[in-house]
DNA sequence: CTGAAAGCGCTTACAG
DNA sequence: CTGAAAGCGCTTACAG
């Protein structure tokens, strides 16, 4: 039955295949030094009697330790999204602890490069269980994606994919299909003929590939609209600039001036920076405007209670970091398979379900 | 530090104390039959040694066993919902089941009051560690509360909420936000004018009170609007009919002739029998209605593919039963303070993002 | 009221 | 290649 959990253990395959407990575990784990035709037996009874390894058992005789090492950006003021993952995979970590595992936390900042090379060798150098990454920065994660297989330490990615590599698993959001579902709302919102401008407001150096992917799902879904009629016109909109004054200087130039009065308009951001596109729109008192952007910051949860931004995507950062610890912790400590790639949910948030979601 | 897991254990503590092991047990454990003084030197040290149990060592020698007994509606073809939660009790249950859990379903009708009664009785009868139950019946549900409590067997309340009761925790969602979750949708893609039908198809004698709470939230998200010129025309339409042509004579009555061919017209069905609205739609080539309802069920999701369902809220019914077993077995296993109310998020779900929120 | 001993199911040297 | 013994940290009778 389902609910019963196994009551086999290993002296009673000892007992059946007339060998010690010992040679069992030999077989069990693969240790060799095991004759073949003692394994074949052994194996065969492993399997008629349905054993499944005491977990408990196990962890407290082999007294043996996990160090799980995580490099992930430094949360402060400028770049607080990365605050929650950090507590989710505090939170993984606090569940799963009595197993023996223990969490490093290593940070960087997206400003330097060779700094997150530096940190990422020492902390393969410190040869840890497995490590939780971010690799904002694709090709230097790549160039120890050898070393870390080399050394058999299992990596996930976290929050960024990196296509083709030996990871053990990936955990975050689909950029693309979210700038799809960005699109709906704008589309099913807005009159036929609105505007929609696409914002990208670039301030770091890495950790653009998100940026360029929400646009890019987001243009794909007025594509493959059908019914023709429907000819959205999109504007994109690049700053690079982060000085909140020049900013609204280019929206005010950009947006603000365009065929003013006209039907209710659209402004996608493709990231938390909405919170500044909000801050221009209520300056100004614009309110014929439909602003979507993304996660949940203090800022960006002020302009969505307040009606400025009408709906939020949520990365789900908690749960990000929840489920990497989760990942590595059943493929090292629990033998099991773990799915590859772990697309977490995109999650549409209004001011009326936001209560439910803080701190996911 | 956070990341280190406490390795003082029973032996220093004993030691420290001049007293043996089981003294110290005795102690943590309440267990009674230690002197005073002993038991408040051992105390002190606990504190000072910060110790905390290894719960493997305790879960594997103390050989205890917990029954956790579930009682939900059966999942059949007129009710396919239940089967996710099914599942998400199940999948809990698979990462605990270590520690020495069982998992018991049991299964009652909506159309049997007595049943389930009897039912909860019997499972009470039996003394299992702790019960999750889908108290779909209040008032029978609260007559049993008592018994569980003298008993000392927690309850965890899974997707219906009652007030004032003595239940470890409840896990569900709001249903009243819900509802101004589905107004604000409405409201944001109809015009001002727009007519809106909120639409109950009820089907059973019992299991009504999400219906009314949805529709209470949808009505109060347009009352507290206090942009007064969106006076939006609300009606309600209670079905109790099950059958289809009798259903589509109805809604053909009700929504189907009313001023055609006007603008965009709202239509909210408070429960997953959306599908049943959409039929209708799509067989009268109806499209000139935004749709929105609840769940993913298999007719639901074929629906919000063919955007004849624009928008369906879900309940995260896997989530629901994951989440009841793991706080029964934090209540229980690990003895840690359980959240009385644990609200699940009010996904929000269209075409674009539905693939992220199958079988959650 | 307290301690010594055995045991939970598995793993780890060690001896042969 | 194999077995016997000790041990992981905690709990449970049992004896006193």
């Amino acid at each position: 039955m389902d609910q019963n959990f196994s009551r086999v253990k290993i002296s009673d395959i000892a007992a059946q295949a007339g060998v010690s407990a010992g040679t069992v575990d030999r077989v069990i784990h693969n240790r060799g030094e095991v004759a073949p035709k003692t394994r074949e037996k052994i194996l065969k009874i492993v399997r008629e009697m349905n054993y499944e390894p005491d977990i408990l058992a196990s962890t407290l005789a082999s007294k043996k330790n996990f160090r799980f090492a995580v490099l992930i950006p430094e949360a402060d003021a400028s770049n607080p999204f990365w605050q929650t993952p950090a507590e989710g995979l505090h939170d993984a970590w606090d569940e799963i602890r009595h197993f023996g595992i223990t969490l490093e936390k290593h940070f960087f900042t997206y400003h330097d490069r060779n700094a997150y090379s530096k940190k990422l060798e020492n902390i393969i150098n410190s040869h840890p269980s497995g490590v939780i990454l971010a690799p904002i920065f694709t090709e230097q994660t790549i160039s120890y994606i050898p070393k870390l297989k080399k050394l058999g330490i299992p990596v996930v990615f976290l929050n960024t994919r990196i296509d083709n590599q030996d990871n053990t698993a990936f955990v975050g959001q689909d950029p693309i299909q979210s700038g799809k579902v960005a699109a709906r709302l704008m589309d099913y919102g807005l009159d036929v003929d609105a505007e929609i401008f696409i914002v990208n407001i670039i301030s770091e150096i890495g950790g653009n590939s998100h940026i360029l992917n929400r646009e890019k799902g987001f243009r794909q879904f007025f594509q493959n609209i059908n019914n023709g009629y429907k000819k959205r016109i999109l504007h994109t909109i690049n700053i690079n600039s982060q000085a909140p004054d020049e900013l609204d200087l280019i929206l005010q130039q950009k947006i603000g001036t365009r065929n003013p009065g006209l039907c209710k308009k659209g402004i996608f951001v493709t990231n938390s920076k909405v919170f500044q596109v909000a801050s221009w729109l209520e300056k100004n008192e614009l309110t014929n405007y439909t602003l979507i952007g993304y996660d949940l910051l203090e800022q960006t949860q002020q302009f969505l209670k307040k009606g400025v931004i009408d709906f939020l995507i949520s990365q789900k950062p908690r749960e990000q970091g929840y489920t990497s610890v989760m990942a590595l912790f059943n493929h090292l400590v629990m033998k099991k398979q773990v799915i590859k790639d772990q697309f977490l949910p995109i999650d549409i948030i209004t001011k009326e379900n936001i209560d439910f979601y803080i701190n996911q």
